[in-house]
DNA sequence: TATTAAATAGGATTAATACGTATTTGTCAA
DNA sequence: TTGACAAATACGTATTAATCCTATTTAATA
């Protein structure tokens, strides 16, 4: 029984076609996919999968902890497959989100007046800027951004 | 000619009645608002304001640096006012946004692989859990996150 | 194999944001 | 002080994201 039936079973959660779909287009990604993102991506080899269907189960996967929604700045909701402990750098430009690790990070402590106040579930160095793609581009069409 | 007005001027932005308004409900505020919750809040003292006036004002304050974007979880996009550097705590529940600083986390090294990679414009700690509001409520009515 | 609750598809709705445009208005130079 | 003009606004419309509703299908279980 692989991990994906292990975790349905465990949460009462049926095994349907759909289900197994979308959690086969996000193993081994390193992407931070939308919805729509990974909707377009099923309809060529499951054509009658609805994007509600596709949102409702990343939601739920989220809620399972499958996979974790990640920090937008106001952009459609982003879905992240990457479990391990890590950090984000996003690109203000292209809304790409890349990940980061590194070991001096993990020891972040947060303070205690925060834990006391209150219940932490996830922690994450967050960058923001532009990525190498899109630093070129900026520098010839757009204003600075200051 | 105070800060505002100033910084109008060397964007070349004119200073209109609107923009004041925005910039007045922004002030002094730690919150983090949406453009719906700043319009909200102007419309008893300035009925004529449009949401997209809004909106697009607070684009702006963030594009001349007046104000900042900040993370969410796929709700609308939220504004932050407040320009000292510190970190912020999410509620997954209310969707409230806590600020916190800690001087140790002040000096968090960003490794050399990143900022090679990246210009970095922007560097936070995100933490994300429940509230100590919202802690209690969901004992009572949800199930565990997992 | 029959039962049943859970899940899905797809249409409708709501909400957030952006766009198009006629009109208004702040700015600046005459 | 005024007039010209580009910038900004209001508001209607369009687009997009997310959710809701419900008839139908389906996975799980006995
Ligand atoms: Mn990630
Ligand atoms: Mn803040
Ligand atoms: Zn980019
Ligand atoms: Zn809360």
């Amino acid at each position: 029984m692989d991990r994906f039936t292990r975790l349905c079973k465990a949460k009462g959660l049926k095994i349907t076609p759909q289900r197994m779909a979308v959690y086969e287009a996000l193993k081994n990604s390193k992407e931070h996919p939308s919805a729509d993102r990974i909707h377009k991506q099923l309809m060529p080899t499951f054509p009658s999968i609805s994007l509600d269907t596709v949102n409702r189960t990343l939601i739920t996967f989220a809620r399972i902890g499958i996979i974790n929604v990640v920090e937008g700045q106001g952009d459609p909701r982003r879905f992240d497959p990457n479990r391990e402990d890590h950090h984000h750098f996003y690109c203000l430009s292209c809304t790409k989100i890349f990940d980061f690790h590194d070991p001096d990070l993990e020891q972040i402590r947060i303070p205690d007046q925060v834990t006391r106040m209150f219940t932490i579930t996830g922690k994450r160095l967050c960058l923001s800027g532009y990525c190498n793609e899109c630093r070129h581009q900026k520098a010839e069409t757009a204003a600075p951004a200051n």
